[in-house]
DNA sequence: TTAAGTGCAAATTATTTGCAGTAAG
DNA sequence: CTTACTGCAAATAATTTGCACTTAA
């Protein structure tokens, strides 16, 4: 299986048409397999690099589009920016204050040993991490 | 101690002037003493519906003041607004997804047993710890 | 053929800022 | 007095949306 078929299965797993345009942001963010944290203007930074006719509202709806079909996580880490995660499962962050970057930090040295229960008629969605880092 | 006082001490804890519209802000965010948590707008409006004229710049431009001479703590976890909480240790928080609202988990509940360590170079600023609850 | 997707440009939302006036030390 | 603070209104920044056009199924 080669990396533009992994694309387009990944698109098909969501249930969205491959049209150019999701082609080409997929193949950016999952092309190669590896773990990738973009905003929109990262991304469309990324593509238009990359010689990719793809408008910057597109960049959003689809950026948009992905988590709501279930293919990225959005993680909240800075109040003025929309971060997305292509890794689907629940792990740990670094955030970098001073450069405004997302990491994966590694999962299995979290230990979380006690999780508060959740209220009465409620369940936890989601347990974020998220370990802030400045320069030492 | 009474609460004008207890309030009027907490501001000149961070070196800032006591004029009346931070003290009738801070009266409504630390007067009893209580954890809080507001975003901008909630704040303006409990400011309002209390009869305080205070204009909304002034209180988004308050809110990062007190912040900056870290009387309170901002937490991220809503990409469109900021939230502040009172509280200034760390602690885990709820956010409940269907209301958009911020409460404190019990910190004692929480039991992080291991940390991935911060990489070369930095260091551990924070751990923000967001337990999001969905209706069960 | 037809409903979904795209690209502009205009609209929205949360927040910040410039600047003239007001008040605290 | 002198510098910080306040309040508007205008500016910004990230994101969304209306709508005519294009394209996948």
């Amino acid at each position: 299986m080669n990396s533009s078929t992994h694309v387009a299965d990944w698109l098909k797993a969501g249930g969205l048409r491959p049209t150019r345009q999701r082609l080409a942001l997929a193949g950016l963010l999952v092309g190669d397999g590896l773990n990738r944290h973009v905003t929109a203007e990262s991304l469309f930074a990324l593509s238009s690099g990359a010689g990719e006719k793809v408008s910057l509202a597109t960049v959003y709806n689809t950026l948009r589009a992905f988590c709501e079909a279930g293919l990225l996580n959005e993680v909240v880490v800075d109040g003025s920016k929309s971060y997305f995660d292509t890794r689907m499962d629940d792990h740990p962050h670094f955030y970098w204050e001073d450069s405004h970057t997302l990491t994966d930090a590694p999962a299995d040295e979290l230990h979380i040993a006690g999780l508060p229960k959740a209220p009465d008629g409620m369940e936890v969605a989601r347990v974020d991490v998220v370990i802030r880092l400045r320069r030492a």
